[in-house]
DNA sequence: CTGATATTAGAACTTATGTTCTATATTATT
DNA sequence: AATAATATAGAACATAAGTTCTAATATCAG
């Protein structure tokens, strides 16, 4: 069965009303922007990019289910790796040794199913991990 | 000139012409779905994917100028890294020695103005390589 | 209190990446 | 033909990351 196909059958299948969305002046002028270099026009351009927009946020809630088995520490050095910091400067910032932050990173790497940083990096791409700057906030 | 366009200019900072938008079911009804989950207005929720999508759209260009830089070859490297292989992997299945994959991807990195292969499997995450898979093919 | 997790830390590896530098042969471009 | 760019390859070194173990505290839920 089609994602599309059990989406409306747990919504019970209800007649959509179609409904508008306007958009503020920027957003607009960007939508058109880009509809302009690619020769498109403008509402099929906005329907491509909120089908991509909604894809990206579905999938990135499986990865939320596993970020919420991390432990509070756990979610701190991943948060950090995300941010761009390697083991030393992690082990820095958090007072604790370089093997520590590679025990973290292993148990981490595990529970998000993944194999390396790189893939960690790469499924959180999208994440705002900027409020984790300053660890201290989180202990 | 009509009432409107003259009200407009009377009341300075005119809204350009609010341009509305309407998407098919399936959109509509996975926005509904996230708007209930986050417990905010979907025009919102719209709005903020609309957003990210622009932003990702602008900046894969930026992108996309670095990646024509590239050599055939050095495309050709980079489009397995970002599919998760190995400098090791890459050299087999090009056929050409370890050392010569670190020079392309030494190179690629200096193009892409980034400082390792995991910044660039991140900047390049959402781009499409299963074409690049078969090398052969590009040769 | 007691088991289960979490947090910390290390040893002893192995592999992967990154840096700097050099160098030759092959293609394009002018 | 001469210059520039590309593709190849290596040495020699440095740092980073990943693997497999073990193990001592600390904390929390039942």
């Amino acid at each position: 069965m089609l994602f599309w196909e059990w989406l409306r059958k747990a919504l019970g299948s209800s007649p959509a009303q179609q409904r508008t969305f306007t958009f503020d002046n920027q957003l607009n002028h960007m939508l058109r922007v880009l509809a302009e270099q690619e020769s498109r026009p403008v509402q099929q351009v906005a329907n491509e990019l909120l089908t991509y927009a909604l894809s990206e946020r579905f999938a990135a809630q499986e990865y939320l289910r596993r970020w919420q088995r991390l432990s509070r520490r756990e979610q701190q050095v991943v948060a950090l790796l995300c941010l761009g910091y390697s083991y030393r400067q992690i082990a820095e910032q958090l007072i604790v040794s370089y093997d520590t932050i590679k025990s973290h990173v292993r148990n981490s790497l595990h529970k998000f199913e993944l194999n390396n940083v790189s893939e960690l990096r790469r499924a959180l791409a999208d994440w705002d991990f900027s409020q984790w700057q300053h660890p201290a906030r989180h202990l």
